[in-house]
DNA sequence: TCCAGGAACTTGATCGTTCCAATCCTGCCT
DNA sequence: AGGCAGGATTGGAACGATCAAGTTCCTGGA
């Protein structure tokens, strides 16, 4: 049975006091070059590692963050979470964290969750993927001054707290101006109900983009809750109007597979573009648009380990990552 | 700011030493009853949480689960992991215990990883998502008497470690057993390379229960690496041989994809049938075999829970639990 | 009456690190 | 030679829990 290593063992090797082996570690500024040599060596030789429930005792920092992994959702927007996690556990890691999971059925029993990870495992920081107008989340962790990031504008003010996005509209977009490319007028919209901040974002874009080529979006648009189901209905109901669209853009994939099979009936050559790029989209050869779910990921930690590293209050810092439309079968 | 509360001001309010409150948490019935309630109302009305790394520090445990998170491999299977995540992460919480997240991109890094899991967070235990023959990590773990858990059986000696798997076999003998009761006889089979245990345990489902039925399996099958194009290329050999299978299983949902391509084109009428349920086989209307992944976390956590509190060396439990066939449009 | 034995509770030590304040050098200036 | 500034290093205390070894109190049998 080896002794345990710890930074006394150290210490003795190296002929210093624990004290400096720690200074080593952690202001090597303070040591004298030499000295500090001496010490990496004997850290090296004896495989020392420090001791994480020791430092955090006396620190009262974890180097854990938080994540919620969700109950999968609607089934085809799971692995997206999936991507954005692999991420930042993997960047985490390289900058001395690690991430740890927790679930929640709703918001009130994600606040107990805070409470319980800050109160027993002294959690540095949190990340939520996705936020709704008032966040009750938000709102108790800023109360607490817990630093933390969103993956998702906070849409009712910008400026709440820090945050990492993927510019939807910019996404919709990208896929008016290649249908306008190919030479389409008409292109229609199929998006979720008016509200959600992430749908009438990428709506926007849309709108935006048709009316810059001078085309009047008015009709062109209809409304519904995401599935496949109802993708189907809605992009039916455009294609069966008085002046049906000659193209479509939809708000996720899911909206975008329904409307692939309403095509299909009524008009095989009408170019459909999807959102998110999920694996169902490349296994259909669906365009689609495809969010920079690890860069977002990259960015969420360093935002993190700057709120964690200064200690002055600086603005809340906003990242807004622009998503790549990629081109497939349907456009 | 509110002082911080820890054991000590629990034993004031409550009139007693730190040591009965900390009996009351860990070993009730050594306290009476009647002190028992008394230090609980305490530890109720001031809110106090035991503080994990104090407790650590002395009992060297850290109530930490870890798990790789791999870079979604072809993408399509991607959503499988993180319904067991998922689970995991549920399952583990409710038994006191936290799921903490790792990446590596090979068996090497992987073992580095767990030196320092183990070296600086004394984590408890691992879970594997599959294991390969002579996996070195296992040996690895195993050497260092860690406890830990694949979710996937050691396919060279079932008795190495504890683990708890799907049974593979029994998902494509359903899937057998449909098309037979379809009235099928010549069913094909889509598999992977010979020598992966899963791949081979997939195909053995299908074997047996053909013969089972007095079908000579004889030429109905064939083996490619995983992928929808290469689904679609074997598939369309089997179909264009000189006697075609009337129906295929596929050893997974992509295998499955290419299958249906390549269906569509020969004999719409042919069924298909994937292997693992995933969002993409979902909204496809592709029957398929689907895993109980929640199930299987749960069991994960038991066995280590199991492995955690029982000192006594006991048989490595396993666990192997029957997938269920989803009945879709396409069978 | 006395004491063994056990249940109930308490006290001091300890885990490995970092903080804080004190001490030790070293070279430079007077 | 002595004083001194400032960097380099050291030793004790503390973080908050559990362990191990007490102490106190009570019960019942000789």
């Amino acid at each position: 049975m080896p002794q345990k290593v710890t930074i006394a063992t150290v210490a003795r090797r190296a002929g210093v006091s624990r004290q400096t082996v720690s200074n080593v570690l952690n202001s090597p500024h303070v040591v004298r070059e030499q000295t500090r040599q001496r010490v990496q060596e004997a850290i090296a030789a004896l495989g020392y590692r420090t001791n994480q429930a020791a430092r955090q005792m006396r620190t009262g920092r974890s180097r854990l963050i938080a994540v919620r992994i969700e109950p999968t959702r609607d089934g085809i927007n799971g692995s997206v979470l999936d991507r954005f996690l692999h991420g930042l556990a993997e960047t985490a890691s390289t900058a001395g964290y690690r991430v740890m999971l927790y679930t929640a059925v709703d918001d009130e029993q994600e606040i107990r969750e805070y409470d319980d990870l800050l109160g027993t495992y002294d959690l540095d920081a949190f990340v939520l993927t996705g936020t709704t107008r008032r966040d009750p989340r938000t709102a108790w962790l800023t109360g607490r001054g817990v630093p933390f990031v969103t993956f998702g504008r906070p849409w009712d003010d910008p400026t709440l707290h820090p945050w990492v996005d993927v510019d939807g509209a910019d996404g919709t977009a990208q896929a008016a101006r290649r249908l306008l490319a190919l030479g389409h007028r008409r292109i229609g919209f199929v998006g979720w109900p008016v509200g959600s901040g992430v749908g009438d974002d990428r709506r926007l874009g849309w709108e935006h983009t048709l009316r810059a080529a001078g085309v009047d979006p008015t009709g062109l648009d209809h409304c519904t809750e995401d599935g496949i189901p109802e993708g189907e209905r809605v992009a039916r109901d455009l294609l069966t109007a008085a002046r049906p669209p000659t193209a479509l853009i939809c708000a996720s994939d899911s909206l975008a597979l329904g409307a692939l099979q309403a095509v299909r009936v009524a008009d095989p050559a009408v170019p459909v573009i999807g959102f998110d790029d999920t694996p169902v989209a490349a296994a259909l050869g669906l365009t689609s648009v495809c969010q920079p779910l690890h860069e977002a990921a990259v960015r969420c930690v360093e935002l993190l380990t700057g709120l964690l590293d200064a200690t002055p209050r600086q603005p809340h810092p906003q990242v807004l990552l622009k998503p790549r439309l990629v081109l497939r079968q349907t456009a």
